[in-house]
DNA sequence: TTGAAAGCGCTACCAC
DNA sequence: GTGGTAGCGCTTTCAA
């Protein structure tokens, strides 16, 4: 069914019928009415592409997706910001294109959204430090909101973030209350901003303790399973053992538990984990281990954020250009101790 | 830069032009190579809606994932699924499509995909028992592929999925291996067909070794963490509590484990648990705990096979239309015993 | 081997 | 208030 046979139908031209159907106002109710009425009894609905050549407007958001070249893995924040982004956007009748490539091989995605001219705008996922992708964004004149910052940018953005940094110094600060004073950091890779965001915070929480914090103790590395659990090995099997671990993704604390699990430790006895993710909607049943945050709604929260400014970038509509989400902190208690652990525990 | 403006500047027609970009055969290869180099020099490309307009053809294939209208989660599976197959598009020149939809109201989705024309094909996710979107989508007559199957439906339909079953029998029969004899089996819901084929292969695992499935040990909800960790404070808390766990979730078996943790119990030598997911990378350290499967990168070899069986499909090139893929099974050693538990142990 | 022109389905300008 | 018509940028006959 085109604009044309229902026109014909009609008994109407396509000017008016358009015209009644996008809500223009010179056309007349029982006009407005009739077309309203025919459009859905014949299933009628506008073909998007005829729409968007004549507007000039794609009515659609882009998306890159990096996913690491050498793992292949998908970070699972991802389906949460997903999610809450194509919320706003079905509400808002635009369409989300999906690419996803290598993160080694990012610009070409974005060149060609906008040679192909598909997307009205863009979602800048996972920034780095100096996040090259910034100002090439910003030659190419495309709007675009970044979720999550870049440090160092003299470039300005428009951003929706979580507050990484005062989520991980509040973490810390619980380890620090509950006794700990060696507590280690497993971390994603410092080039990425999130991470340099969490390590400036577990950093603020010991220095404002008068704690040096120990580079012995900090790691950076992928988020897989695998890193946390041999970390964790290695970790706990040095004669200067941490009593705590915070770790910067669910997945890695997959690995980290089975680590502790290996070495024969009891969690909330022998060594507390804090993780960042939401564990913690069970915590009522009185679990003996610290438990931290909600990120997966706080990002889902973020991709709805996003997308609505992204509409209001594209849409010329004032708004904030800069949003910082609190993490939606909850910790629970442990009554496990502080003990310091050595090697061979197990 | 338009085909117009191009055409203009090399003193062609946009026709010639036109077709010596597309490969058609009765362009003058000199033509074609001063074509093609004055298109990258002026960084054309094509307007996809434009194309598409012409053609007919959207370029473009259309997923619909489904969150669950409960719990607002999105499945970590999809990341991986939605990896495999836009490396596909990608390399065929399709854009991939993405409405996350609320499960309770995926029709509207489909069809809004249909009316507005802008997708050619469809990835149908997370098939039911006896799935209506499959006769749906049979009787709009869109290209679709299945990704899983859909038991006790008549209607034929092009499918790509992980051998649930086999996988499920396969790890209990490892438990059954270890002297395990009270398997408890944590399950996704059973209206999803891929739980009721990860059930199956759990029962005929045991059935084959003479042992009544037990419903006291067969649970089936949402994969969430915190329902994994209330079944198994539950479970292990009866008087005749299991000794080994099947976990069909990455997600719930963190869950599981804070559970087990929480009862006071040792991993491997109180308790095993196998999860449906690839926490095997770092098998090779020793850990006691029987380890289990890789359904990621199976998830991800799904995407890509079904985003090749689909683009087939769509441009009739005869290929199989039905994919069954092994979940590339590892199993570890596992050095736990197998004694019953009873409440309070902790 | 190349080009002119029609048309994909819609919107938006200009008349009435 | 309603309708005619010229494009949007491309592909695809048909003619040369």
């Amino acid at each position: 069914m085109t604009l044309k046979e229902l026109s014909n139908i009609l008994g109407l031209s396509p000017t008016t019928v358009s015209r009644a159907l996008n809500g223009y106002p010179e056309v007349s109710e029982a006009t407005r009415k009739r077309v309203a009425a025919a459009a859905r009894e014949h299933g009628y609905a506008p073909n998007t592409r005829a729409r968007s050549l004549a507007t000039g407007r794609a009515m659609a958001i882009g998306h890159v997706i990096p996913i690491s070249a050498k793992h292949e893995m998908v970070n699972p924040v991802f389906g949460d910001f997903i999610a809450g982004a194509g919320e706003v956007y079905s509400r808002n009748g635009y369409d989300m294109l999906l690419s996803v490539v290598p993160d080694d091989d990012e610009d070409s995605a974005y060149r060609s959204f906008i040679t192909k001219r598909n997307v009205d705008g863009i979602i800048l996922h996972a920034p780095t430090l100096n996040d090259p992708r910034i100002p090439l964004l910003n030659s190419l004149g495309l709007p675009y909101v970044v979720h999550g910052r870049s440090s160092d940018t003299d470039a300005s953005y428009a951003w929706v973030d979580v507050n990484n940094k005062r989520a991980f110094q509040r973490a810390t600060e619980f380890l620090l209350d509950l006794g700990h004073r060696r507590i280690a950091l497993v971390n994603g890779l410092e080039h990425m901003d999130f991470a340099i965001r969490r390590r400036a915070g577990y950093e603020a929480a010991l220095t404002a303790r008068g704690i040096t914090p120990d580079a012995a103790l900090m790691f950076a590395g992928e988020m897989t399973e695998a890193q946390g659990h041999d970390l964790t090995r290695t970790l706990l099997a040095q004669p200067n053992a941490p009593t705590a671990i915070l770790v910067s993704s669910m997945i890695t604390a997959i690995g980290v538990r089975r680590g502790i699990e290996e070495m024969g430790l009891r969690m909330g006895r022998d060594v507390s984990l804090i993780t960042h993710d939401d564990e913690l909607s069970y915590f009522r049943n009185g679990a003996d281990i610290p438990v931290y945050t909600a990120t997966r709604s706080s990002v889902r929260d973020a991709g709805r954020k996003a997308a609505q400014m992204l509409i209001d970038i594209m849409q010329h509509r004032d708004s904030p250009r800069e949003i910082l989400l609190e993490a939606d902190l909850t910790l629970g208690l442990s009554t496990g101790p502080a003990t310091p652990l050595h090697a061979g525990t197990r």
